[in-house]
DNA sequence: TGAACAAATGAATAGTTGTTCATATATAGA
DNA sequence: TCTATATATGAACAACTATTCATTTGTTCA
């Protein structure tokens, strides 16, 4: 890549340094020019969904919660690359997770998510 | 990057073949389980929203049109990199363009692409 | 035709990323 | 406590990518 402007942008590297809180910039509800720290955010966010791996996971919890081994099963992956995936889906805050046991079910953090995706599937199926 | 998985997940490398037509497949009207190689065509999608050099770049032409010169001028970035980032872009069909004497000017190529972007801003935003 | 300007492109490269492997942490039950 | 099971994490590496630089291609106008 380049040489700078990998600055914000490289959350799911070490993670955005683990950020659970951000600042929250409302005011620019969208055409009322965002930030460029906006649109690098943005940019981090669509380079989320943009790795199959992760969209596959995502996909596969569109309407249920699975637990990690059960999406590693299901999408013959490693547990390893899906609890690495996992982690930065939900360090974006695109997926939530919780303890049943000796499991931890994951599951979509809210709609927003299904709709970009739905949003995308329409532009991918012309 | 892992192994395998890197078949057609690389739209932007070499720009995915120069394709300019793509087989249409329909049927999936989103939760009709969608293909293995839809999934993979989403995340490609997505993936050329995720630089926030291009989406930058997608931002300038949210409502108006601009030649090559002009966005590297407003962005400050070299004709090389906007005219290697615009490439990506019109291969994914996000932007098209026309000509004008000397002058390509670049376009967003419908408002898919702004509503994607819009629904990602929400999240964002909060 | 030739100069000048605009855009596209290929090669090289530094920085980024996803997977694997090994290992650590966490929970439940005996 | 010890064992088994489930998940998380760090290091290392191969593959990928965005920018720069040099050059080429395309267009207009003398």
């Amino acid at each position: 890549m380049g040489k700078k402007k990998k600055k914000a942008e490289k959350l799911s590297k070490q993670v955005k340094e683990e950020r659970q809180e951000k600042p929250k910039k409302k005011r620019t509800i969208l055409h009322e020019e965002p930030s460029e720290e906006t649109l690098t955010d943005l940019a981090e966010l669509f380079k989320v969904f943009g790795d199959s791996t992760r969209m596959r996971i995502l996909f596969a919890l569109f309407d249920e919660e699975i637990n990690v081994g059960g999406i590693a099963e299901r999408l013959s992956l490693s547990q390893s690359a899906v609890s690495h995936q996992l982690r930065i889906l939900r360090t974006s805050q695109l997926v939530d997770a919780r303890r049943e046991g000796k499991s931890m079910y994951y599951f979509l953090a809210d709609d927003h998510v299904r709709t970009i995706i739905a949003q995308g599937m329409e532009h991918v199926l012309e």
